[in-house]
RNA sequence: GUGCCCGUAGCUCAGUUGGAUAGAGCGGCGGCCUUCUAAGCCGUUGGUCGCAGGUUCGAGUCCUGCCGGGCGCGCCA
């Protein structure tokens, strides 16, 4: 109820369906932000063509049939039906105490919750996290936390590669090393492990065919080719486990669901697609056409679920991984937080899975695409040798970086405050880089740009916080509970604040954390210019003072929370 | 060839699901620190929303066709 939009909407629906008739109570009232006005209303426009009367004609019954008295000192019909809305300050202040008084700071509670399996990171075992993981891991964990604050319930799944026939060299490097008495698999430096591996693999056809018996040994269950994938996975789970620390993303050892996961599933798939007369042989391969799929010359576009060696390829896995999300986990969303690239492939999954009775209502899938991130040449990011950025790397840089302009701005910070301040700024620049832009558009990896202070980035948000911190470093004053709105910024300030839940909301219908950014940069922007215009500390009267303490102690709690929603933490000083 | 995505100010990006005069930041120009962090604030400059049609009271947003760029399109994941 602390977002004037619910009030004003159940108001309207109220007031329509009084000067039309309850079967018009239904209309949606269309209240917007205004320019013009607090809010506006739109739905006059398009009642009017569906009554057949002018608009303003509408507009006027409808304003005639409002009861909002205790909550508007303005309604008007303006233009060619809009209703214009002033709230009352009384009202913007008894709004804003509801949020202050609310844990949940006015993020609703989702009134039907669901399961959602979330399907995001995905590195590969013995390999090194990079930039191309970055995204999805990012995105995936600032919406797993979003839908789990919106009160649903959240299973995250890393479906890393952990299978394969690279798992033949690698093993076969493995016992190499051991038996040359370099087997220290966990201090060693995964990258070049796996390039060793593959270095030998094609310089030395005595190891490749080795690879290629150790593959089959591996498929077949061998024991002792089992145990060292194992430690081979182990070793790569502790690695993972590291970078997401650093990282602070909130996925651990018990959200992995790799490939592997679901090998015992695959011939089930295959002969379940063949039973349900989806599947047939072409070329040698078991292949589901699913209807609206084709590639050159109007050829239907297979799936491919086994291929001609006998083997199941990557989607049979990704179905059998549907059909365990949607029957084992009982989940009924299913978000794939996967490039763009891989669009046509999951819709065909998505569309094999929908026809075998797999994905069924209220179960859906949905792919939450994203862009790749480009380097200052606009092309895929990068070193300057031209090799992929190791996210480890990417890290040091960021604290580095981030330590350097703290050392400038804030001489003051003592040396441990200063190297955990640069982490979670440096850390929070990179991940807000990644969330503040359209997830679906490629974007530019620009160190500047998103470690500075001003403009939509993670250090703005940050000091805007740590500006409202240090006020109660500096008081023994507590926030009350009196809130008053008086001036033209605390209103705007106030009625920002009153979104946080709707703008939360978005991304949870959405997926598209991007949102939540513009809100928070638009919280901040409201509040320093509030902070310019209104003294706290040293307001006239200690009535405006506890009201604009109040204020402040909430915008710190929001921009915290919406912060925190995104993976990213905010210092009490910076 | 075909499918999907993108095209908004000099640069980087938003644009609340079709609403009024398209908004921010950077850059440029001009102001504001004896006062809570100036890492900031205020003002100003700057647009044929790729192009052309269409849908309607109303289109940056929807539909069609072009132009330009990116990425997919049978056994890698």
């Amino acid at each position: 109820m602390a977002d004037p939009l619910l009030t004003l909407t159940r108001a309207f629906e109220a007031a329509i369906a009084a000067a039309f008739g309850a079967e018009h109570a239904a209309t949606d009232p269309m209240i917007r932000r205004s320019a013009h006005a607090d809010y506006q209303a739109n739905a006059a426009m398009a009642l009017g063509k569906k009554l057949g009367r002018p608009p303003r004609v509408v507009a006027e019954a409808i304003k005639a049939a409002l009861r909002l008295d205790d909550v508007c000192s303005k309604v008007e019909v303006a233009g060619p039906g809009f209703l214009n809305l002033v709230l009352r300050d009384d009202y913007v202040a008894r709004e804003l105490a509801a949020t202050a008084a609310d844990p949940r700071l006015g993020v609703p509670a989702a009134r039907d919750p669901e399961t959602v399996v979330i399907d995001y990171s995905s590195p590969n075992v013995a390999k090194e996290m990079h930039v191309g993981h970055l995204r999805s891991t990012i995105l995936g964990d600032a919406i797993a936390r979003v839908l789990s604050a919106l009160g649903h319930t959240v299973v995250r799944q890393n479906h890393v590669g952990d299978w394969g026939t690279p798992f033949g060299m690698l093993i076969e490097h493995l016992i190499d090393q051991e038996q040359a008495g370099e087997g220290d698999l966990s201090a060693s430096d995964l990258t070049s492990f796996y390039k060793a591996a593959r270095a030998k693999f094609d310089a030395d056809p005595a190891f490749a065919e080795r690879s290629r018996r150790r593959v089959v040994l591996l498929q077949g269950g061998d024991e002792p080719t089992l145990g060292k994938w194992k430690s081979l996975v182990a070793a790569s789970m502790r690695y993972f486990g590291s970078v997401y620390g650093r990282l602070g993303v909130t996925l651990t050892d018990a959200d992995v669901a790799g490939e592997s996961l679901y090998n015992a599933a695959l011939p089930g798939v295959a002969s379940d697609l063949e039973q349900l007369g989806l599947a047939t042989v072409s070329e040698g391969a078991l292949c589901v056409f699913p209807p609206g799929f084709t590639g050159r010359e109007d050829d239907p576009l297979p799936l491919i679920v086994r291929k001609q060696d006998g083997g199941y390829g990557y989607a049979a896995t990704d179905l059998a991984a549907v059909r365990h999300r949607v029957a084992a986990i009982g989940a009924r969303r299913l978000v794939y937080v996967v490039g763009a690239p891989q669009a046509q492939h999951l819709a065909m999954v998505f569309a094999v899975a929908k026809l075998s009775g797999w994905l069924a209502p209220p179960a859906r899938a949905e792919h939450v695409a994203f862009g790749s991130v480009l380097g200052p040449d606009r092309k895929m990011f990068k070193t300057r040798g031209g090799e992929t950025v190791r996210l480890v790397d990417l890290v040091d840089e960021a604290d580095d970086r981030a330590a350097k302009v703290l050392a400038e701005k804030n001489p003051d910070l003592d040396e441990e405050t200063r190297a955990r301040v640069a982490h979670a700024v440096g850390v929070g620049a990179v991940k807000y880089a990644d969330l503040s832009n359209d997830r679906i558009k490629d974007y530019v990896f620009d160190w500047d740009r998103m470690l500075a202070f001003e403009g939509n980035t993670a250090p703005y948000l940050m000091y805007a916080h740590a500006r409202i911190r240090s006020i109660f470093r500096k008081t023994d004053a507590k926030p009350g509970d009196a809130i008053a709105v008086t001036t033209k910024e605390e209103r705007a300030l106030a009625l920002t604040i009153c979104r946080f839940g709707a703008a939360v909301e978005e991304v949870g219908d959405t997926l598209c954390p991007h949102k939540l950014c513009a809100y928070l940069y638009d919280l901040a922007s409201a509040f320093t210019s509030f902070y310019e215009a209104c003294p706290v500390l040293k307001a006239d009267d200690d009535a405006t003072r506890a009201s604009r303490l109040s204020i402040c102690d909430l915008v710190a709690r929001v921009l915290a929370r919406g912060l925190d929603l995104l993976g990213i933490d905010a210092p009490d000083r910076m």
